[in-house]
RNA sequence: GGACGAUUGGCUCAGUUGGUUAGAGCGUCUCGUUUACACCGAGAAGGUCGUAGGUUCGAAUCCUACAUCGUCCACCA
C-alpha cells in the first residue's frame, strides 16, 4: 500500500480522463449475451431544436441516472439508450425560423433535408453535454425519432392499429392552427388567460306576423354570428318556455335559427340565452355533435372568412369582427358590453390561438378504451404514487379520440395510399416500411377494388407523439429480425409535465399494439427551477445553463445539487449547493488521502477477529453495514436525495469528524494491535464508502478507486464492481462478518452515547477558552457502561486529556478540570 | 369549479407506518492553523413546523375547514 494521492483533486481533468476512459472500455455496453438479469431505462428524447439545455435538463436525467448506475453496480445487465426527437412541428418551426423559410419557394425533400441537417447538429451537441455530465448512456443504442428504424416502427405500430380497427379517418372539426396550418391533439394545447369584452347581442324571436320578441344573447365572439346554427336554452327556464322549439331570426344575416334546450345551459349566465356557432369551443362542437346541427364554418384554413361569411368574405377573422361589430353598433343591436376575464384555448408550440376547422384527420379510437387504460396504469409502479393521479384526471377528462395526423412537411409519413377512382384505402406490406407514400407508389400499384391505377399517395405526416409513443418499441426492435428481449421495458423515467401525452399515449400504444404495459416503473421527476422558484426559461432572463456550470464546478458537483430535492419534488437552482457538493469532493478526496497515508504498513490481506477489533472500530464497522442496507434500500425505491443525505451524514459527522479524531492517537502510538485495527477499519470504511458514492459522483469515485483500491484481477471500472453487500465487498473474507453485527443495535446505541461524550468534552473545553489540541488536567466521564471503558484510551487521546477517570457515582456525563 | 403538490430557523431542503429536548447544508457570531483537509475544525445564536378547529395520553406527521404559491384539468355561450 504505498500509492500516495495528490494534494489536491483536479475535478476537470479527472472527469474527462474518466469519461475517455469509461467509452475506450466500453463499460456501459448493453451485453445482448449476457445471462444477467436486464434493467432498461426508456429516457426522454430531447428535442433538439430546443433550447440548449439548462440545469433542470440536467437535474432530471442526473436523477435518472444515479438509479441506473446503481442497477448496473448491482451486477444487472443495463440497457441504457439515448434518444433524440427531431422529427415534427417543432422541428419543423425551428428550421422556418433559423432559415426564413418560405414555404412555397422549397420543395418538400429540399425542407425536409434542411431538418435532417440540423437535428444531426443538434445531436451532436447534445450528446457532447450529456457525455460532459456523466451519463453512461450506452452511445451505440442511439436512436433518433426519424431514423428509418423508428419510421418503420412507428408504421408498423400504424398499420397494425388500422387493422385492428383502432384507427379511422374522419372528415372532423379539430383543433387548428391558422398560423403552424395544421390539425391539433387536445394534448397540444395551453390555456392562457386574456382581457375581453362580453357582448349583449339583439337576436329577435321568430313570430309568425314579423318581428317578435327581442332574444338577447351574450358573447365574446360576434364575428361567429354568421356561423350560428342554433340558440339554446335551460329546459327549465320559464323565460323562455313559448320560444323552445321554435325559431330565432339572427342579426345581418337575417338566418332563421333553430331554439333548442340544453341542460348544460346556465340560467343565471348572461341572458341564459346561449349562441352556437360553428365552432367557436368545445361547448359548440358537442352540442353539434349530440343534435346533429347545421355546419356553418365560416373560416378557411388561413384564417380568412370564406364565401359562407357573405358580405364579410376574404377579411382576415380579426378584421372581421372590427366590421361586424361597427355594423351591429349601427343597428343599435348591441346591448351591453361587459369587460371579462377568460381563458384561450392557444397551441402549446406557438402560442396563438387555436380555432377549429373541419378536414379529414386520421384519429386513434381511445374514447371506448378509458377503462382498460385506466387499468394499465394501474399495473405500473409509480415513484412517486401520487403522480398516478395526473394520469387518472387526464383519462377521466379525454373527450377526443386521439388525432394522429398533420398537415405538415417534416414528419413520418402516413403509410397509406388512396384510389382515386374508388377511393379504396390501400396499406403497404410490411417488407415496404418504411415508406414515404408521398414519393413512391406501392410495390402492387393497383387497387385491389377495381384495379385502377389512379393511386395517389396519403399527403399528411403522423403527430409527433404517434412516433415518440413507441420508444419502447424503438428500442426493443419490436418485430425486427433482430428483436431484443426487453419488453416490457424496466422504468420509464420522464417530468410530470408530459404524463398527459408521452405517458399516456404510450401507454395506448403498448396496449393497443402489444396487449401489454410499455414498462413496470415509472420514475417521475419534478423540474429544476430558477433561483427564485420560476420555471426557468430565456425570456424571463433566468436561464443557467448546464454547460456553464459544468465548466464552473464539474459534473460531479451539478449531480450533487441534482439530487437535493426528493423525486417528484421542483428543486431551484442554487450555486451554493453546487459549492457544496465541490466541497464534498476534497472532503472525499482529503480523507481517503488520510486513510492511505496511514496504511503504508498495512496489507490488506490481513483479516482482523471480531475480538481484537478495539470498540470504536466496530462501532464504524457496525455504522457502515447499517449505512449499506439503509442506502441500498433507498435507491431500490429510487430515493437518491434520502440515499446522498444518509451518506452525507455518515461521512462527514461519524467517520471524518469523530471516528477519524478518535483513532489518531492509535494510528500514531505505539500499541500495533490498536493500530492494525484501525488500520483495517479506515480501509474497510473507504473502500465501502467510494462504492456507495459512485452512483452519485462517479468521476471522484472513480479516480479514488483506480489510485486505491483497485487491484490486479478487479473490474477496470468502480462502476461495473460489486455493489456492497453487507460488509463484504471485493475481499473473500469479508464474507465471514455477518456474525460480528450480532448485537449491532446495541453497538449503534453505544455509538450515540459516544457522539454525546464527545460532543460534550469539545463544548466545555470550548467554554473554558482550552484550545482542541491542548491538554487539560483531568477528564471525568460519568458512566458505568462496558464500553466506555473500552474505549476510553482513544477518548483520552482524543480529549487531550493528563487524567482520564470513569466514575459510576457521577451524574454527569462529562466534568473537565 | 375539480385534482395534485408545496407551506418547517435569513436561504435551500430532510423529517418513511403519530412517541422523548424538530434535523442538515449554506449564511450569521465567537474561537482555533492540532502532522487528511482553512474548499478546515470546534462552539453558539436562530424555528408558536401557513392559519383555525378536531381526534389522541401524545400531532410537523392523522381528520376538517381556510389562506398563499405552483401545476394539471374543467369552465370559457
Amino acid at each position: 500500500m504505498t500509492k500516495e494521492l495528490p494534494k489536491n483533486y483536479n475535478a476537470k481533468e479527472s472527469e474527462k480522463k474518466w469519461q475517455d476512459f469509461w467509452e475506450k472500455e466500453g463499460i456501459y455496453k448493453f451485453d445482448d449475451n449476457s445471462k444477467n438479469p436486464v434493467f432498461s431505462i426508456d429516457t426522454p428524447p430531447p428535442y433538439i431544436s430546443s433550447d440548449s439545455l439548462h440545469t433542470g435538463h440536467a437535474m432530471s436525467y442526473t436523477q435518472a441516472e444515479i438509479i441506473i448506475r446503481y442497477h448496473r453496480m448491482k451486477g444487472e445487465n443495463i440497457f441504457y439508450p439515448m434518444g433524440f426527437d427531431d422529427n415534427g412541428l417543432p422541428t419543423e418551426r425551428f428550421v422556418e425560423r433559423k432559415y426564413k423559410v418560405d414555404k412555397s419557394k422549397i420543395t418538400r425533400k429540399e425542407f425536409v433535408e434542411l431538418c435532417l441537417r440540423e437535428t444531426r447538429e443538434g445531436g451532436k451537441k447534445y450528446e457532447e453535454l450529456w457525455r460532459k455530465l456523466g451519463l453512461s448512456v450506452d452511445w451505440s443504442l442511439l436512436y433518433s425519432t426519424i431514423n428509418p428504424l423508428s419510421q418503420k416502427i412507428s408504421q408498423r405500430s400504424f398499420i397494425d392499429l388500422y387493422k385492428k380497427g383502432r384507427i379511422y379517418r374522419e372528415e372532423a372539426p379539430t383543433f387548428w392552427c391558422t398560423q403552424c396550418q395544421t390539425a391539433l391533439a387536445q394534448a397540444d394545447l395551453e390555456d392562457k388567460e386574456e382581457k375581453s369584452l362580453m357582448y349583449d347581442i339583439e337576436f329577435k324571436f321568430d313570430s309568425p306576423t314579423g318581428e317578435g320578441d327581442p332574444a338577447i344573447i351574450s358573447t365574446t365572439r360576434p364575428e361567429l354570428i354568421p356561423a350560428c346554427v342554433a340558440l339554446y336554452v335551460n329546459p327549465k327556464d320559464e323565460r323562455y318556455q313559448k320560444y323552445i322549439g321554435g325559431f330565432a331570426i339572427a342579426p345581418i344575416t337575417k338566418d332563421r335559427i333553430p331554439v333548442k334546450t340544453s341542460e348544460t345551459v346556465e340560467m343565471e349566465k348572461g341572458t341564459g340565452l346561449m349562441m352556437v356557432c360553428t365552432w367557436g369551443d368545445t361547448e359548440d362542437i358537442e352540442k353539434w355533435k349530440a343534435d346533429k346541427l347545421d355546419t356553418k364554418l365560416i373560416i378557411d384554413k388561413n384564417g380568412r372568412v370564406n364565401e359562407k361569411g357573405g358580405k364579410y368574405e376574404g377579411m382576415k377573422i380579426k378584421n372581421m369582427r372590427e366590421e361586424i361589430l361597427k355594423d351591429l353598433e349601427e343597428l343599435k343591436l348591441i346591448k351591453n358590453k361587459t369587460e371579462i376575464e377568460h381563458t384561450l384555448n392557444i397551441h402549446e408550440r406557438c402560442k396563438q390561438p387555436v380555432d377549429f376547422f373541419v378536414s379529414p384527420q386520421w384519429f386513434v379510437k381511445i374514447l371506448d378504451i378509458k377503462n382498460e387504460l385506466r387499468k394499465r396504469g394501474d399495473e405500473l409502479n409509480w415513484h412517486p404514487k401520487f403522480m398516478k393521479i395526473h394520469l387518472d384526471n387526464w383519462i377521466d377528462g379525454l373527450k377526443w379520440d386521439w388525432c394522429i395526423s398533420r398537415d405538415r412537411f417534416f414528419g413520418i409519413p402516413l403509410p397509406l395510399w388512396y384510389c382515386q377512382d374508388c377511393g379504396e384505402i390501400i396499406l403497404p406490406e410490411d417488407d415496404e416500411l418504411p415508406v414515404d407514400p408521398r414519393e413512391t407508389l406501392p410495390k402492387n400499384p393497383i387497387c385491389p377494388k377495381c384495379q385502377s391505377k389512379n393511386i395517389k399517395g396519403e399527403l399528411q405526416v403522423m403527430d409527433t407523439w404517434m412516433t415518440s409513443s413507441t420508444t419502447p418499441l424503438i428500442n426493443n426492435h419490436w418485430k425486427e429480425t433482430d428483436e431484443k428481449n426487453i419488453y416490457p421495458m424496466s422504468v420509464r423515467v420522464q417530468g410530470f409535465e408530459i404524463i398527459r401525452t408521452w405517458l399516456f399515449y404510450t401507454l395506448v400504444k403498448a396496449h393497443l399494439n402489444t396487449d401489454s404495459i410499455p414498462w413496470k416503473d415509472l420514475m417521475i421527476s419534478g423540474w429544476g427551477l430558477a433561483k427564485n422558484g420560476e420555471k426557468m426559461s430565456k425570456s424571463l432572463n433566468n436561464f443557467v445553463t448546464a454547460e456553464s456550470m459544468l465548466e464552473k464546478y464539474g459534473a460531479d458537483a451539478l449531480r450533487f445539487w441534482s439530487c437535493g430535492a426528493t423525486l417528484g419534488m421542483n428543486l431551484r437552482f442554487s450555486e451554493d449547493d453546487m459549492r457544496s457538493g465541490q466541497k464534498l469532493l476534497t472532503k472525499l478526496w482529503n480523507a481517503t488521502r488520510f486513510v492511505m497515508m496511514n496504511l503504508e504498513d498495512y496489507d490488506r490481506q490481513i483479516f482482523i477477529n471480531r475480538n481484537d477489533l478495539c470498540e470504536a472500530d466496530v462501532w464504524i464497522l457496525s455504522e457502515l453495514e447499517q449505512l449499506i442496507w439503509d442506502t441500498t434500500y433507498q435507491l431500490d425505491n429510487y430515493e437518491f436525495a434520502r440515499a446522498k443525505i444518509l451518506l452525507e451524514h455518515f461521512f462527514w459527522i461519524k467517520f471524518a469528524d469523530n471516528y477519524i479524531e478518535l483513532v489518531k492517537g492509535r494510528l500514531y502510538g505505539e500499541d500495533k494491535k490498536g493500530k492494525l485495527s484501525a488500520q483495517f477499519t479506515l480501509y474497510s470504511v473507504i473502500a465501502t464508502l467510494i462504492k456507495l458514492f459512485a452512483p452519485i459522483l462517479p468521476h471522484i469515485t472513480e479516480e479514488l478507486y483506480q489510485l486505491f483500491i483497485k487491484e490486479p484481477g478487479q473490474p477496470n471500472s468502480i462502476h461495473i464492481s460489486s455493489w456492497p453487500k453487507g460488509l463484504d465487498f471485493s475481499h473473500p473474507t469479508y464474507m465471514k462478518t455477518p456474525e460480528w453485527f450480532k448485537n449491532k443495535k446495541e453497538v449503534l446505541k453505544n455509538g450515540e452515547k459516544l457522539l454525546e461524550i464527545i460532543a460534550e468534552i469539545r463544548k466545555q473545553k470550548a467554554e473554558k477558552n482550552i484550545k482542541l489540541g491542548e491538554s487539560f488536567k483531568k477528564l471525568t466521564i460519568g458512566s458505568n457502561e462496558e464500553f466506555i471503558k473500552k474505549i476510553q484510551e482513544d477518548l483520552k487521546n482524543l480529549s487531550h486529556a493528563g487524567e482520564l477517570i470513569i466514575s459510576e457515582k457521577e451524574k454527569k456525563i462529562v466534568i473537565i478540570e
